[in-house]
RNA sequence: GGGGCGUUAGCUCAGUCGGUAGAGCAUCGGACUUUUAAUCCGCUGGUCGACGGUUCGAUUCCGUCACGCCCCA
């Protein structure tokens, strides 16, 4: 962005006419009266209006004068010598005022210089115009914030992603859509409280800051703490502490929070972003999945209404069952050609990735193999809610691995429409197991993995007290938010998603 | 990190096969007392993202950079 597009006061820059206009007129405000005043209450607000009165005729509003008082940004204005209507955006909606010089007098005349975007109230008795809009007949009118700034086009609004990004503010102003992704986005974690606390979950709050991140397979940012002179991580995940709860006997618990995560930027991936993880004891993966199924069904209905929905043009039936299959079956699946019986032979996985130009590390067993073919071949095929279970023991040192066949964790992940959103598993609670785990991937660390775990001696500790047999989950708060409100980027759905400095 | 695309008035967008640019809305001035993207008349408004190169001449062609979007890693 450069200072002509900024279109605004950069110091000693010439400013921009309309904003000087405006300025000009907010200093002419200041020169009789206080400039911002805060002694302005409403006492209605259109949504209120319209559900209230909606309904009633202009011959019954005539009859039963209701007097309110409202206050908004205007975003129409219309002046007709010595009429206008004005419309005030509030909360909830859009209000119509209707502004006669008969009965407002110099105060009519003022607001002929009012501007779009300027913050107003007004007080006056309902009616009905001629068309049938619900409208306030003002008798009283105040200027209570002068908009320095102009507003975007009124038809067009505001299209440029980026603008939109950096200044949410006026995307919020102008494009109701965007109003509504972030109500819906609001709605979504309140139904997944809702759901948890039924089931007797305590949300807690566990360190955002931590001397070991750990918890997943992320590189950290990292900071310092100068009293403790302590250098510390953002969390890349709450797991560990999570799991400390239960071994402290609180049994179920969730936290809704923002994870960190020092990695590149896509649709799908800002920096910081927003999970719920939730750990219940006496449960195990299996358990998890219903769990997601019957959420996922939940937030559907009581959003849309419907397990029909649409996502980027294309339907998804919530209704139906979703699809379970083991990671292995999901590779043979979308691998045409694969040897279905040599998806363990890490020679073959190797020779494979490297057919499909997936670059992979001579350190890499057969587990880490096959969730990179899984990873260039499946996962973005699956579109309709599915579930990936028997993940490698390789790639899960947290999860407890599979009685029956230990070179699989009880471990699934979650996909809806091509994405992961979700990942959990039976917890491993054996001590000593996770300790050589831990160990495993410090080997990996040092050998210059950064993505692998550090090792946490006070969480071994914790498992060494007992934890009791437990299932865990990790879901993204903002892909779910994506595919409920329709959104194609993670941008959308986050207020202020991180991007580089705008240019000087 | 690689590839593609984009950046023109406050906003949304045209356009210039190289001769310093237009529209709609907004602004400004005028008319208008029930509008609905109000209407009508008139006028403003631009370092065409930045820097460099080629050229008599660059917003246009070339290069570098910045920011963004999409795809890939």
């Amino acid at each position: 962005m450069t200072d002509a597009k900024d279109n605004g006061a950069g110091a000693g820059a010439e400013e921009h006419k309309l904003i000087a206009e405006r300025r000009a007129k907010l200093a002419a405000l200041r020169e009789h009266a206080v400039a911002f005043p805060n002694d302005f209450r409403r006492d209605a607000l259109a949504g209120e209006l319209h559900e209230a009165f909606g309904e009633r005729s202009g011959e019954w509003l005539d009859a039963n004068p209701t007097r309110v008082t409202v206050g908004g940004r205007l975003m129409v204005k219309r002046d007709m010598g010595k009429a206008s209507f004005g419309k005030l955006a509030d909360r909830t909606g859009l209000i119509q005022l209707y502004l006669q010089h008969e009965t407002l007098g110099a105060a009519y005349e003022a607001f002929k210089g009012w501007d779009i975007g300027d913050i107003v109230g007004a007080g006056g008795v309902l009616f009905r115009t001629r068309k049938g809009e619900l409208s306030v007949r003002a008798d009283s009118l105040r200027l209570l914030v002068k908009a320095l700034r102009p507003l975007p086009d009124k038809w067009h609004g505001l299209a440029d992603t980026e603008t939109r990004y950096r200044r949410r503010y006026v995307d919020l102003i102008v494009n109701e859509a965007s109003r509504n992704v972030f109500r819906t986005r609001a709605r979504i974690v309140r139904y997944l409280r809702d759901f948890l606390d039924a089931l007797d979950f305590l949300e807690v709050e566990t360190p955002m800051m931590q001397p070991i991140p750990g918890g997943a397979a992320a590189r950290p940012f990292r900071t310092h703490h100068n009293a403790l002179d302590l250098d510390m991580y953002l969390r890349i995940a709450p797991e560990l502490y999570l799991k400390r709860l239960i071994v402290g006997g609180l049994e179920r618990v969730y936290e809704i929070n923002r994870n960190f995560r020092n990695e590149g930027l896509s649709t799908q991936h800002n920096p910081e972003f927003t999970m719920l993880e939730l750990y219940l004891a006496y449960a195990d993966y299996r358990d998890l999945m219903e769990w997601i199924e019957k959420a996922t069904r939940g937030l559907a209905g009581a959003l849309h209404g419907s397990q029909r929905i649409s996502y980027q043009g294309r339907a998804y039936d919530l209704g139906k069952a979703f699809r379970r299959l083991t990671l292995e079956q999901a590779l043979i699946e979308h691998g045409p050609g694969i040897d279905p019986l040599s998806l363990r032979d890490p020679t073959y996985l190797r020779k494979r990735c490297e057919q499909l130009g997936i670059k992979v590390e001579h350190a890499d067993g057969a587990g880490k193999l096959q969730i990179a073919l899984f990873e260039k071949t499946a996962e973005s095929a699956l579109l309709d809610p599915t579930f990936v279970y028997a993940y490698p023991a390789e790639v899960s040192p947290l999860s407890r691995p599979n009685d029956a066949d230990p070179f699989v964790a009880d471990r699934f992940e979650f996909f809806l429409a091509g994405r992961e959103i979700a990942n959990g598993f039976s917890e491993l609670n054996d001590p000593e197991e996770q300790a050589a785990r831990f160990r495993a991937q410090v080997a990996r660390k040092d050998k210059g993995d950064e993505e692998a775990m550090f090792y946490d001696a006070d969480y071994v500790r914790a498992l060494e007290y007992g934890m009791p047999p437990a299932a865990g989950l990790g879901a993204g708060i903002d892909r779910l938010v994506m595919f409920f409100t329709d959104s194609p980027s993670i941008r959308d759905v986050i207020l202020f998603p991180h991007m580089r400095p705008e240019a000087q």
